[in-house]
RNA sequence: GCCGAAGUAGCUCAGCUGGCUAGAGCACUAGAUUGUGGAUCUAGGGGUCAAGGGUUCGAGUCCCUUCUUCGGUACCA
């Protein structure tokens, strides 16, 4: 017999449950914020026909889908992302009520080659407004940012945003043409990551970097560079000051008078709702690589780990349901990067890893007495505690070293002696984790002590273990 | 895509100018301990030395090709 050499393809991977845990928590408290919004889910298919994903041109688009078969033979791909299923959806159901608000959460792919922390497959979590061209929608979307933020215990983080209208009149002004505009913004976007003097070569000449490897420029002239370098240089902690000199410097400039107000209206928007400068602040950097954001832009950054770079970032997009419609539909939304911001908690320490969903294991010690744990496993079930009863007859002290290995936290011990007296141990699991830090050698000290453990009668065992799973752990837990 | 580095057990690695049956630590499994997690001790399982070819009496070690992974860089709708 030939064996299957278990595997996966490149750019794909497991969760094991431990991952897996962790992750949905975070998206379930990200959701949470959001249907505190009133956003509603919305799901679609994982394959979408390839003339829908990619549109009628962008062949380099069509490069990085994924594409499937069917017995049809139709042309077929996977989505790489949830913005465009979500104008297919805006196009094909009409009756939608507008503002349509929606979130979706699920995986996309793109046949990229993988790089570190990179996939082929990876989720999304995207919210979006559609139908509603007031800014008071973008805004709405930044609160919810930082109130995902606060709710996964970050504090210190830091949302920027800008707009694109305000850069396309500045390049205007500066007469670069609007189809070299996207090539800018890229450019622009990276300035903190290699600084104003690589932003400028790119932008004119072009370098060769530490490697070696030569990095075009875009060819603009100095007194391009200069208007850009002009314009980015307009930075303040106080959104006030950013909309205050932009208007001071470019004020004059046609048409940019109503896009500054944009900035200013958010900004206003913001302070209302209570999101100050120590939070969000205006960037006129920020300018997004995507080519269809043509509005307000905007990005987060943990301060405390800014080496994973923006964790949720979006913008408006009022040309993309053009596509299916011919005519323009407002929307804005952001993404939220599920991995990289799960990363990022896990460096700074903001995760609590689990490796069980079950807060109470019930052993199973004694043949004779398997009713009495099934339904002592299942009092606590109905009483809502997450309860695993152990499948097996194993001795005790494997089962209750496979309770301690997936740290469950309270484990049950009843057998004939526990029956006589009319009663069930207890074992808090945390107690034994602290006390064998202290404890060397000295195994029958070990057994001896037995710590965190306690009889209650057979009754009140509910009672009990709702008791204890209430109180602080005995060892220190992230939260 | 480009530049660089590395691939030996599940993980981290040792293995000298080519030479005994390819090792260690950790992890895993079992036992000491059939009513107690940790520590300790004992035993055990686990390897196509990334793959293919070449040189050689002999290759984990040298040469070539391919693949993969990791850095950096570019791209990212």
């Amino acid at each position: 017999m030939t064996l299957i050499e278990p595997r996966l393809s490149r750019g794909l991977r497991d969760l094991l449950p431990e991952d897996t845990l962790a992750r949905q928590h975070m998206i379930d408290v990200v959701r949470g914020v959001y249907e505190l919004y009133g956003f509603v889910p919305l799901t679609t298919p994982a394959v979408e026909y390839l003339d829908v994903l990619s549109g009628s041109g962008g062949q380099e688009i069509q490069q990085s889908i994924f594409t499937v078969s069917n017995p049809e033979e139709e042309q077929l791909g996977l989505r790489f992302d949830h913005t465009v299923p979500l104008a297919r959806v805006i196009a094909q159901y009409k009756e939608l009520p507008k503002p349509f608000r929606r979130y979706s959460i699920g995986p996309v792919w793109r046949a990229d080659k993988p790089g570190p922390g990179r996939f082929r497959e990876f989720v999304q979590f995207d919210i979006d407004s559609v139908g509603v061209q007031s800014e008071l929608a973008d805004t709405e979307i930044i609160c919810g940012i930082c109130d995902s933020m606060e709710a996964l215990g970050v504090s210190n983080y830091q949302v920027r945003f800008s707009s694109r209208r305000v850069l396309n009149l500045l390049l205007a002004y500066a007469s670069i043409t609007p189809e070299r505009s996207v090539d800018v913004f890229r450019v622009i976007d990276k300035l903190e990551k290699i600084g104003p003097k690589k932003v400028r070569l790119e932008l004119t000449a072009g370098y060769t970097d530490e490697s070696g490897d030569r990095i075009t420029g875009l060819g603009l002239t100095a007194e391009q560079a200069d208007q850009i370098e002009k314009f980015i240089a307009i930075r303040s902690p106080k959104r006030a000051d950013v909309v205050k000199e932009l208007g001071g410097t470019f004020g004059s400039v046609p048409g940019a008078a109503e896009e500054i107000a944009v900035l200013e209206k958010m900004s206003h928007n913001l302070d209302v709702a209570g999101y100050r400068d120590d939070r969000v602040i205006i960037d006129l950097s920020i300018a997004r690589g995507l080519a269809y954001y043509n509005g307000p832009v905007f990005e987060t950054i943990l301060m405390d780990a800014p080496q994973f770079g923006s964790v949720f970032s979006g913008g408006r997009y009022d040309d993309l349901v053009m596509r299916f419609l011919g005519e323009r539909v407002p929307a804005t939304g952001a993404s939220m990067g599920v991995d990289r911001l799960l990363a990022a908690l896990r460096a700074l320490d903001k995760i609590r890893l689990r490796k069980s969903t079950a807060e109470v294991l019930v052993t199973t010690f004694d043949s004779s007495m398997k009713d009495d744990y099934t339904a002592m496993t299942f009092e606590l079930r109905r009483a809502g505690i997450r309860t695993e009863l152990y499948m097996g007859t194993d001795r005790a002290g494997k089962q209750i070293k496979y309770g301690d290995r997936l740290e469950i936290p309270i484990v049950l011990l009843y057998g004939p002696d526990e029956k006589a007296k009319g009663v069930v141990t207890i074992k808090d699991m945390s107690a034994g984790r602290a006390r064998a830090q202290q404890l060397t050698g000295s195994r029958d000290r070990w057994l001896q002590e037995r710590p965190g453990q306690f009889e209650v009668p057979r009754a009140e065992l509910v009672a009990a273990v709702r008791k204890l799973l209430a109180e602080p752990p005995a060892f220190t837990e992230r939260t």
